[in-house]
DNA sequence: GATGAATGAGATTTCATTCAT
DNA sequence: AATGAATGAAATCTCATTCAT
């Protein structure tokens, strides 16, 4: 949306770097003081720029700031996620697992910066920004519920519910991030040595075909 | 200097009500608007008190206002969650889980906007006062493991690893709730049609110990 | 003015002590902490006293505390001074000099926190307040001309305005104090080897008859 | 941040210029109102100005005025004293007397206004702040005695404790302003008859060393 | 494109004072 | 006489935003 197409000349160039400058700063504090105590000039300060700056790259000002980075961060996110699913099929089932798993964590901590913000500062931000996080979830959800789906005809699981399976399997690693997110230590920290690995032998044990 | 217990004459009273009448107010506009966005004033307006009489019963303003809501919230839902653990182990295993699911529901919808606050504005508090949480979860946790143990022995569930089992049941109610309190729909809305009842008759279903 | 007539049962007596120790917390607070830095409430605190209770013997408030105490210190300090006039006439000059100067220290700090408060807030105060200190002093000054005027007659001093004598004379112990009295060094501190009595050796030399 | 030395270009003269203004206008209400009864406010409407304004030339508010305007108040003073001590050496004694007696008067009512606030606010300053004042003093008066030891190798006084002299003779026109300052007259309209002129007179006819 | 002076609404907080109990 | 809850005006300061240069 906010893609320079092509910048040509210098002054283009210098501009859209800037405009990064700006988004990349406003992260950074938005991130360690949260929206509301970072103000524009210290935005400004930090990036050593004139004080009414702000206002010619984002004539919405300070909550403009937000929303772009929040869409931004977004699209960056997405296109990850999405460039990794097809290879998942032919793993064997325990390495698809915890390919899966990791995929799930890095969805949230490959941008934590922005998912702090996000989850913090929800008050702040309108409902068509919040929506684009709970599709990206609510897709992501319904590809492994099939992929449990097409391991149980191929025998590697046994029949259940895969729609909550997955959502099970999902909201332990949601859990964590949002854990670290908002500071608070819910399960995560009390499970400290509970490891990855266990976590998934015990579903392993559970989905096992041979025992029901 | 403000007498909580057992207020005598009819001045005490009237203070002790004035003070409570604040902070509920404060709760209800911290809910609304969120703390930042909840100015002193606008407390003063709601109560239709004039605009110091804060600072007569918080010297520390609307900050202490946070705290003192959060520490007497705490206490009151503690209270609550103790005086129901022991009839649960009597129960039939699925009426416990259906019980247990529905104990953890409100543990934090029972006073949904002081856990609101408590997340939202989790970077306003300090660690002391995010730990409390903490340790009644754990708390919560390390119980429930314990119990599934011993409808093992009982021979109602299979052999697992129950500290891991025990978390994963509770992620799944803890993550309905904090959906609802940041506003964002993380997997919940998306299963909407996912019962309470489906729920625990899956983790049933695997914790089967006939099938293994 | 303000001085209960004979205060006959216990009541009056101590109504009499709480106005006494109201006006002595408040003189001590103010000569502390500057009439505007002190609050009606850190009175009431110190004092362990009720927060109204200043307004039931002092109506006019915190403004009325101070001209009582101006008016009240006046009155003392003026009954000290005029009681010891008659027996300076008849020393040896030298040591009713001595004499003198001790007195005209004694003016100002017999009531020294009455004083600061007095040339501090100077501008809370009316003009007939303090055209009270001014008479006192012209009163003792022209005093003072008089009585070199009889040693001058009695050839103990050599002939000179004496108005200008008296008031050079008395010039040097009042600055001493006003200095003190707005914490800030004038000259006194610089010349701190110098003592009383060499300052008045040094009149006496100027001031000698055979010299001239 | 805010070049003082050398603006060149037409902002950075409109904006010492609005500096200037803020000083000189806080300067006259602190005279007038004194420090505490100054609003912030007041200063601003006198400007004409918007509300904000002072804290971009003083983020340190109304406190920082009140030091800004001593030290700059103070540099200036200082240059005009340190530029005319000179040919006090040369001029006859009665002529030199009188002119010390006018320069003295100056160091201080070159800038009542300032002197004023000094006074007055005493308890607002800080230590640092009042020692310059004293130092310009304790030089000054150094500076005098040398003055009169010099005037009695050439047979012009006679001989005496010439530090005594100094602080007497000084204290006698520091004493006028002072009692100006603070808006209490002392010893000074009691004598309004008596000229300056009489004053030395009296002091050469005291200090003639054909007398001794 | 960049600067930073200027704006002004609004936030928190203080505190002298009143008055019902 | 004493209490202290309640009042509300006013003070200081912050900060997003505008705009002339």
């Amino acid at each position: 949306m906010y893609v320079v197409h092509t910048p040509k000349n210098s002054r283009q160039i210098q501009a859209a770097e800037t405009r990064r400058k700006i988004l990349q700063q406003a992260k950074i504090l938005f991130f360690r003081e949260g929206y509301h105590k970072t103000t524009v000039r210290s935005i400004h300060r930090a990036l050593n720029m004139a004080d009414g700056i702000l206002y010619h790259y984002f004539p919405g000002g300070k909550r403009e700031l937000l929303t772009v980075l929040i869409q931004e961060g977004f699209e960056e996110q997405l296109g990850k996620l999405n460039s990794s699913n097809s290879d998942l099929e032919s793993l064997p089932l325990k390495e698809a697992l915890k390919k899966i798993y990791e995929l799930g964590n890095e969805l949230f901590t490959g941008d934590i910066e922005l998912m702090r913000i996000l989850f913090r500062e929800s008050d702040v931000m309108e409902l068509s920004e919040t929506i684009h996080l709970s599709n990206l979830l609510h897709e992501r959800l319904q590809w492994f519920a099939g992929f449990l789906q097409r391991r149980y005809e191929k025998g590697e699981v046994r029949k259940m519910n895969f729609e909550i399976a997955a959502r099970q399997f999902m909201s332990m690693s949601i859990q964590d991030i949002v854990s670290k997110l908002i500071n608070i230590e819910l399960l995560s920290d009390l499970s400290r040595d509970i490891t990855r690995e266990q976590i998934i032998d015990h579903m392993l044990d559970l989905w096992n075909p041979l025992t029901s």
